[in-house]
DNA sequence: TACATTGTTAAACGATTATTAAAACGTCAG
DNA sequence: CTGACGTTTTAATAATCGTTTAACAATGTA
């Protein structure tokens, strides 16, 4: 069960061009990850800017990296984005969904 | 299927303390809604305050009016929730969603 | 009409955020 | 040890955001 102000930061990570795009490469990536300079050569952005998006991303917890060598990998918390998703859907309609579509796919 | 730059708009309108907990009011109440006044009254902000916020919840799609004598009701936006959140977990892990808890529950 | 209620708009202010460039740090190969 | 590579940190700047105050509009009632 996730408090309201971890929410709002992992929210605010999202909400960001940058941080979005490199959130949902590390989503499709799975648990494995991917090297922070090949995401940066994918999104075209600068190493110094990479970093200032990863912390923002690290704090709220939606990633998670290890350092491997010279390189530094970093993956999703699915975790923590479930968490995120159930907070925001939560007894939705008071528990009666009739105006909500279910979704059933779901990571 | 929701443009990445719509999916910002709407984190970024989710991201702060108070419209995220008049959405969340306002998921947990389904499609008709809740006053303008009555959540102010329960989230304790004044006026001014939440035409704002509900100005950045509708300009997110998130949130939808209508007026009633003099009363103007806001009530969620599930199909724009329910993008959104598809948005964040699609293809997760490639497909292969080893790594990823499936959640069933979801609104 | 006059008045109270409900909600919006506009302007001002301080606080936060994103980006860039430059310097610094850690890791590994020679 | 030295040098190259990958990443982080710092400092500076411009842009955006949240709150308050005051004034404004629309609705309903006496």
């Amino acid at each position: 069960m996730m408090k309201p102000a971890q929410v709002v930061k992992a929210l605010s990570a999202l909400a960001q061009p940058t941080r979005l795009a490199i959130f949902r490469l590390l989503v499709v990536s799975g648990a494995d990850g991917l090297a922070a300079g090949e995401i940066a050569g994918k999104l075209k952005v600068s190493p110094a800017n990479m970093s200032f998006h990863f912390k923002a991303l690290s704090h709220a917890g939606l990633v998670v990296s290890r350092q491997e060598g010279r390189f530094i990998y970093y993956a999703a918390n699915f975790a923590v984005m479930n968490g995120m998703v159930d907070y925001l859907t939560e007894n939705c309609c008071g528990g009666h969904d009739e105006a909500c579509k279910p979704n059933a796919k779901k990571c």
